[in-house]
DNA sequence: ACCCAGGATTTCA
DNA sequence: TGAAATCATGGG
């Protein structure tokens, strides 16, 4: 196996925090096997020597899978800054990383996550790969093109269990293909003109779903999915402050709305909202339930 | 049988 | 506009 440095990163947090829904771990080996930007690669982190092994993929595809050419140390300083308590509640998740993943594998994936449970998800994902996927490891295949579910009919997706997501993946693959749905462009395109684009054109895709796309799929590290965990962590833990910034919108409705919630993390953590985010969801999740099987 | 799920869309007041 | 019903399906 090959070698990177890797000192803050925790490899079992980065892959297992509901960002991925692809990966494995076999625990006699303690290796993580996976779909790492269209390879099947192998993981395991060295703890002593504090690095990342791996096989099967490069040290490019590594680097920008986990970001590892981030400032890591200037990030959560950054978060500290912002809120020192969060910070602080932070620090057992020291290393966990917001992984850069393909657009557009990104894309389905959190469509398919919509009003849906993390061990659905992994089999929804599961069955698109099996079925339109191609060989590429020994028992695993890779994630279909949209190419190729663009030419699947939709009654064909609709037998992998996809339930009402199955007409949201065709349009989206028919987008894909045809243009409509421009992800190059899009990775181009300011967080703000992309947010707005996928939630007014692409149907199925609304606020949170676009957010988790743009952070996890397209980088915009300031996307800020709100859920209901990041939801409630944010009321708890700036119920004032929040509430002050809305009444500054003179917004009437009883729910903050989605998008006053994300400008006002914006607006407190900057270009690091997508990392705050997942922070504020872990702990929240934490509270709820020490133990999650992911 | 029941409720719920890292929501989005449609419908209704 | 803003709230409520509806959506398809399996995990717990």
């Amino acid at each position: 196996m090959q070698k990177i440095k890797a000192p803050d990163l925790n490899l079992r947090l980065s892959l297992f925090s509901g960002q991925v829904f692809d990966w494995e771990h076999n625990r006699k080996t303690d290796c993580y096997c996976g779909d790492l930007l269209g390879d099947c690669a192998s993981l395991k982190y060295d703890s002593k020597n504090k690095a990342l092994l791996f096989e099967g993929t490069t040290k490019e595809k590594v680097v920008e899978f986990f970001g590892l050419d981030e400032n890591y140390n200037a990030i959560l300083n950054s978060i500290r800054k912002a809120d020192p308590k969060l910070y602080s509640d932070s620090k057992e998740y020291f290393g966990l990383r917001i992984l850069r993943q393909d657009p557009w594998k990104a894309a389905v994936t959190f469509v398919c996550s919509q009003n849906n449970n993390i061990p659905r998800i992994r089999k929804m994902l599961g069955a698109l790969r099996e079925k339109y996927g191609i060989e590429f490891g020994d028992t695993t295949k890779s994630f279909p093109t949209a190419a190729k579910l663009a030419k699947t009919k939709l009654s064909d997706l609709r037998k992998l269990g996809l339930g009402y997501r199955a007409e949201y993946i065709h349009s989206l693959s028919k987008n894909a293909a045809s243009g409509k749905l421009d992800l190059a462009k899009l990775q181009k395109m300011p967080y703000e003109d992309a947010f707005v684009h996928l939630v007014d054109n692409q149907h199925g895709i609304g606020p949170k779903v676009a957010d988790c796309f743009l952070l996890y799929g397209l980088g915009k590290m300031e996307a800020f999915p709100t859920d209901v965990w990041v939801r409630k962590a944010v009321e708890r833990r700036y119920g004032k402050e929040l509430r002050d910034f809305v009444e500054c919108q003179e917004c009437r409705a009883k729910e903050v709305p989605y998008q006053f919630i994300s400008a006002f993390a914006r607006r407190k953590f900057g270009k690091h909202a997508g990392y705050a985010q997942q922070f504020l969801f872990l702990c929240e999740r934490n509270l709820e339930n020490k133990r999650r099987k992911w």
